[in-house]
DNA sequence: TCCATTTTGTTCTCTCGTTCACAAACTCCT
DNA sequence: AGGAGTTTGTGAACGAGAGAACAAAATGGA
């Protein structure tokens, strides 16, 4: 069951290298877009912050696109990525909760070029619906499981309070959302098989705070 | 230089387990308002979605803490972690980008509760200077230098567009910010000594989007 | 054609992180 | 006071990821 030999083999990536992948990505478009047709493990490594010996060793899990003595083609491994990860195919997206964050999610044109698409905008306040954002109507909140039925939709996206992220995340995995990701500030429970990523902005700075003592510390001792 | 013997010792502790103390924070204040004073790991780990046994090693790191056939009492144990993370004091914190997604951060109540204080909103777009956002006036981004100089600022948030982000890096680190929070898609290059962390919406749904399309070719396979 | 040069793909080693399992230490009941 | 029952703190085994180093394969020039 673990092996495959079949030529579209679905070889088990490791996590660090699928996290990796949109980051050789966003690399190789903007290589593109710079007019590089060919790029070797070392550009296209410094362009995505990595080191080379990773970088190859994290395309060797997708196949051997390289072509030794010359590189990569930067198309063509673009669309390789592309494909392995999945954002050759068109992503339906629901965003729930449009406060500050729901605003800035709608508008973020990353969404569209990249595969994903908001299908629909929602909110459990009545006084927010009907409201564009974006070019999206606003719906109620209980529109979800019309909407995820009509189109399909496998990922959500949940920007509420803190206090209402889990009550939202049960109603989309209980109509067959099972990749959600999480900006509110929560630590989500769902059953298995469903895929939870979380943003979380204070976080994040914590973190930065704790290095940053620490090097105001090592200044003072 | 690496071993220091005395009470205040400080401890190396291990990125993975720096990521999960403010999680850890986050729950027991949690259970905190909920009046719980003591809780066991046990408790703890399920508040935060982590196992027990990592929770334990975990705090461990900081010292011992919890008390043996009893548990952990929430009120210290929230300290401590508090004063090991280090956000007893204040930090303050300078947004560059007033886009969107800068109010919605400008917005963001976590900011103050957790000891961080915006000092300042900056923008480049000077018709967007003089606007006021949860109660700070946005100025001119020129005025960086003697914000940071004044405020002793050394946590900096990107907010930016990407084109723009590299540029304000290095104005944020020319005047001696240390830590920077990066929103833009872009892969920043900074000096040895500053800390930059990365958050990328699009790279975290084309992670999700990945296993996703994993799921679903399992299914018709 | 053959050799020097370049660059990939992969093996090997080392470090870091996770989990198990259990001794040490504390409480409570008799 | 002593033993049963809990729960922490940690040593040790295990697994995953990072990086060095090198063989394999391509190009290009003599």
């Amino acid at each position: 069951m673990t092996t495959r030999s079949s030529a579209e083999a679905a070889r088990d990536i490791p996590e660090a290298t699928v996290a990796r992948l949109p980051v050789y990505l966003r690399a190789l478009t903007t290589l593109a877009e710079a007019g590089t047709s060919t790029c070797s493990s070392e550009d296209l490594a410094s362009a995505a912050g990595v080191n080379s010996a990773k970088l190859r060793k994290d395309l060797s899990y997708l196949g051997s696109y390289g072509t030794r003595g010359v590189g990569y083609d930067v198309d063509y491994l673009r669309y390789q990525i592309a494909r392995e990860i999945g954002v050759t195919q068109d992503w339906p997206v629901v965003i729930v909760g449009i406060g500050n964050l729901g605003h800035a999610l709608a508008n973020f044109s990353g969404f569209r070029s990249r595969g994903f698409r908001v299908v629909a905008l929602l909110d459990a306040d009545a006084t927010r619906t009907g409201e564009e954002v974006a070019g999206v109507r606003v719906r109620p909140f209980d529109d979800l499981e019309d909407i995820v039925g009509e189109h399909g939709v496998a990922i959500g996206v949940i920007a509420t309070p803190a206090v209402a992220a889990q009550d939202v995340a049960d109603r989309m995995v209980g109509c067959g959302i099972s990749s959600i990701l999480n900006f509110a500030p929560t630590v989500l429970s769902v059953p298995a098989g469903v895929d939870v990523r979380k943003v979380d902005l204070s976080i994040e700075l914590q973190i930065l705070a704790y290095h940053e003592q620490r090097k105001a510390q090592g200044e003072t001792a």
